[in-house]
DNA sequence: ACTATTTCTTGATGTAGTTCATTGGAAGGA
DNA sequence: TCCTTCCAATGAACTACATCAAGAAATAGT
């Protein structure tokens, strides 16, 4: 697929989007149109780069993204994956406008619609309802957040394993294992060892 | 302190928690003043128990709370803790007004202003800007979140228990360590041990 | 089509954290 | 005040997961 095919994506999933969350009127979807850009990102590009400010909002039409911390050792932790359909963002330092401890780069070719900070703000000031739709999205992720967070406060690696290919059951055969066992916090080893005793039962 | 004076001062914390997010006017202070009903509850004693719907959004004038989940094998897996100006609500049973899987008792005398769901609705109607102000306000939960999973997908038992004593320095002395267990997901035991090694360092 | 790079598997060994059982101490209720 | 219930400490055995190392298989770049 080139560039070309690749931008004349339009704002249809975006849209559809919000008006499952609240119904929007006809200026608010155009003023929708005017505010998110698309952009495309190529396999490994950045987003987002640890010590740069967050300064883009992003909805993911097609392909997948991650935001994940580096430790000091050196390890990578997954912190989100994003594929169709979902939001993308660190609110941390898109928010509070200071360097972020996260980085975001995409894992395929990936298709965003881009809203930033400045927009955002006038898009909440001069359309109020965006407000609560913005309101309505963040519970939702902080609902699928604090599910993932109890799982593994509660869950063995197995455990999160099978109910990550569950809940996810797009993503478990299109990423490479390294991603995902660094999602789930084990060791790409450990997560091939699992899948092998899986397989004998 | 007659029941006026009392009403007021235990508002006041909430007034004060709004007003530094977004500022209010005086009609906003009393619809607050208004919505907001002030509630004891006495140790060990639910506000919320797993199979109900969570129809109220509380948060926390003095005292502790906490929101855990019982898994299979009976153990108890503690989400959040809510001391003084913190909040406390499973926002999956109540925006989604379906039967909740968490519970959420107290873990000393707590005293919480609380809004049920038809309320917090009909403010969000009738006060817009009050969807800002609570998409802010999960917005910093959020984030508090999203750090605490990066703990723990990313460190050591140790580490997480050094990073709550400083993170929640007011709590660390006050709850018993079975609890704070329980938060880090570990075993009582192992922080027991964990305890004494630091000690001889 | 070939090479470089990334990804997956498997073995051997080490360690962080669990489980179960027991004891003593502290705290709260009639 | 006694009595019950909850809480912390510690030993011994066990298991889930990590680390290091090495080779095989798949993928991507030119």
């Amino acid at each position: 697929m080139n560039k070309d095919e690749l931008l004349q994506s339009n704002l249809e999933p975006l849209i559809s989007y919000f008006n499952h969350l609240i119904p929007l009127n006809k200026s608010e979807k155009e003023i929708v149109t005017e505010l998110f850009k698309p952009r495309l990102y190529r396999k490994k590009q950045y987003i987002l780069q640890e010590g740069d400010v967050c300064d883009k909002f992003s909805f993911v039409v097609r392909g997948c993204l991650r935001m994940y911390k580096v430790d000091d050792k050196g390890n990578t932790h997954i912190i989100q994956f994003a594929s169709e359909n979902w939001w993308m963002v660190d609110i941390a330092s898109f928010h509070g406008r200071k360097a972020s401890e996260l980085s975001i780069d995409a894992l395929e070719d990936t298709m965003v619609l881009q809203i930033n900070y400045e927009d955002l703000i006038s898009l909440y000031i001069n359309y109020p309802k965006f407000d609560k739709i913005f309101r309505v999205l963040i519970e939702n992720s902080f609902v699928s957040l604090q599910k993932r967070l109890l799982q593994n406060i509660s869950s063995t690696a197995e455990e999160r394993y099978l109910s990550f290919t569950e809940t996810y059951s797009h993503l478990s055969n299109r990423l490479p294992q390294t991603q995902i066992a660094s999602f789930l916090g084990i060791t790409p080893e450990f997560l091939s060892r699992m899948r092998a005793r899986l397989l004998k039962s």
